[in-house]
DNA sequence: GCCGTATATTCACAAATGGCGATATACGAC
DNA sequence: GTCGTATATCGCCATTTGTGAATATACGGC
């Protein structure tokens, strides 16, 4: 039950939600996810420690950046269900969209 | 985005989940509910306006009864896929399976 | 009509949550 | 070593959430 309660709170803010959307386009360091959102860093920070709890994320170290991706293997039952259903929605949510527009900008360069 | 996080949010309660694990048996009254979960009654309705809100329960009058079942068609993307994924999880949980157990014995007499 | 039962709502309160600024820590460049 | 950048943690505050007691509402039986 502690897991699941996890993974649902987890998903139960629009920010979370929203780095979640961003990490399916690609690995994202802390200091992009930052930029993208309208959140302090020290917010952003927070919520990944909490996306990582849920087995939702993970990071590697690179340089003095950390970067983070979708946990797609390892994490808990609930944690992989979670992030194979996230895939297929909010896609069309005007929130998310934009969000992956501008990181399609900065891709560009 | 707000019906994906109103789901979310009714299955971030201990107290919501067991309620629909108790609906997976089968339709019942608040005061069922009441009696098998160890909450204020206030405390259970609260529960339930949650959870119908959120697309995942809906209920019908019976007389002074109300019974409450688990909404399976007509609700939400997000409700219906989330319901369809409850029933598989937290089967073994022993939260769960005392509360089921407890529902099977009032089903004796 | 009145009484008892079932349910919802209101009120108050404690705990959890999300937010930010400030501070600490880690790292690379110099 | 110092400086600047990236990240995490701490402290604090406002808001939300879960809880139950008390009250209101709805209904059936009498």
């Amino acid at each position: 039950m502690r897991q699941f309660l996890r993974v649902m709170k987890a998903l139960s803010d629009p920010g979370r939600v929203k780095i979640i959307k961003l990490l399916e386009q690609r690995e994202l360091c802390v200091c992009e996810l930052f930029g993208l959102l309208d959140l302090a860093q020290s917010t952003v920070s927070k919520h990944l420690k909490i996306l990582e709890e849920a087995d939702l994320v993970t990071f590697r170290k690179k340089g003095q950046w950390i970067h983070y991706r979708l946990r797609e293997v390892d994490g808990s039952l609930y944690a992989m269900a979670m992030l194979k259903q996230m895939d297929s929605w909010l896609n069309e949510e005007p929130a998310v969209t934009e969000l992956v527009s501008e990181l399609d900008l900065l891709e560009e360069r």
